[in-house]
DNA sequence: GCCAGTGCTGAACACTAGTTCAAATTATTT
DNA sequence: AAATAATTTGAACTAGTGTTCAGCACTGGC
């Protein structure tokens, strides 16, 4: 039976060849960015050929898309347990202000807006990913989030991330200024919203 | 007379043509990302040759230097006639918030970080900048970031820096949730900073 | 031993980029 | 008008990238 398509033979969704090809990929694009991210760069990381690359993923959007794929479920599953956390705010944002993969979602950023194959994606995920986020803040600190020293919780999620994303790439400049005091001020925000004082009016 | 290096005739510092090189090499990183500003598509949009580009730019990185020179130049020019306005702190963040430049600025971020000629230029400038706006806030709001609703001013301008290039990031990509939520907290965060009633104890 | 399927390779093509340079053109000076 | 300098062009070289594809090697089943 052959569909309307002969599709190219194409590498076993299993393999640990593939795997390895996604693994390098994410180091390449790590420490030289999304753009040197080529079949041909990435098969030298991996030392395996460039037509290997291309078994398993025909296009270069489709090993992109892969890898990003992979990334965004880690980057979930280390989501999920700060929230399964006994205090999942402060895990969420140590996250955001402390993680090695703030830094791949700076770049995946960058590449969204150069491969709109992969924006669709990547939006789909920043979306989902605020609107968990809103629940979470909703839960624990409803109240407080209403209140005088609050943000509505979309907002407050926007607010985090963009501080944490700011520090990470001007760290990457090498700028650091302001950096503590930004970091320690939403420490202390965080910790005003999260007490279980009574809300002073 | 011939120095130690014989190098190759550049052409004017203020030709029209120079400066023609430059606008289009901004509009291409505008539209197409900094990774797009190569120097046979900047001719093409200027509608001059390649040869030509390289006539007055002998490399790439020469080229997006001046580019990020005269951007910055711009972008100071605008900074200070915020400082200069009569609501300084509100002006520069809308300044932040609101400004085509900021576009601008996360691709020249994203640059910096590929080219390593470059970056030492823009870490020296963003220093710059975060140390004109600690003395803006330190000037204009001193007392209220020391109290209990501040942040130390560097602090304050990398919350204020973030929050602006991660709204238009997303933007960029197609997300807004939450955007006008964070936008809207500056807001208040700021008149309540600005605010000349007495500080509550 | 044969065969199909899977993994892998080498060579090739089309294209873009950066860069150089001698020569042609145009502008300026004398 | 001649001499000189600045600007512009055409053509070429080098190198990297995406992609294709025919075919080799190895596997497991028959």
């Amino acid at each position: 039976m052959s569909g309307a398509i002969a599709k190219r033979r194409v590498g076993a969704e299993k393999s640990e060849t593939r795997a390895l090809i996604i693994e390098a990929t994410e180091q390449v694009i790590r420490e030289e960015g999304y753009a040197a991210a080529s079949t041909r760069r990435v098969a030298l990381r991996a030392g395996l050929k460039p037509s290997l690359v291309h078994y398993y993923f025909p296009t270069t959007d489709d090993l992109l898309l892969a890898v990003f794929e992979v990334g965004a479920a880690k980057s979930d599953t280390m989501i999920e347990s700060a929230l399964a956390s006994g205090d999942p705010v402060r895990a969420l944002w140590r996250f955001f202000s402390d993680n090695s993969r703030t830094a791949l979602s700076v770049e995946y950023l960058a590449l969204a807006i150069r491969r709109p194959a992969i924006r669709e994606k990547i939006a789909a995920h920043s979306e989902m990913m605020r609107k968990q986020q809103v629940a979470l803040f909703e839960q624990q600190m409803g109240a407080r989030l209403a209140g005088p020293d609050g943000c509505p919780p979309a907002g407050f999620s926007v607010i985090l991330a963009g501080i944490g994303r700011a520090v990470f790439m001007e760290g990457a400049l090498g700028v650091s200024a302001g950096h503590d005091e930004a970091i320690r001020w939403v420490d202390q925000w965080l910790d005003r919203l999260l007490s279980t004082e009574k809300v002073p009016d």
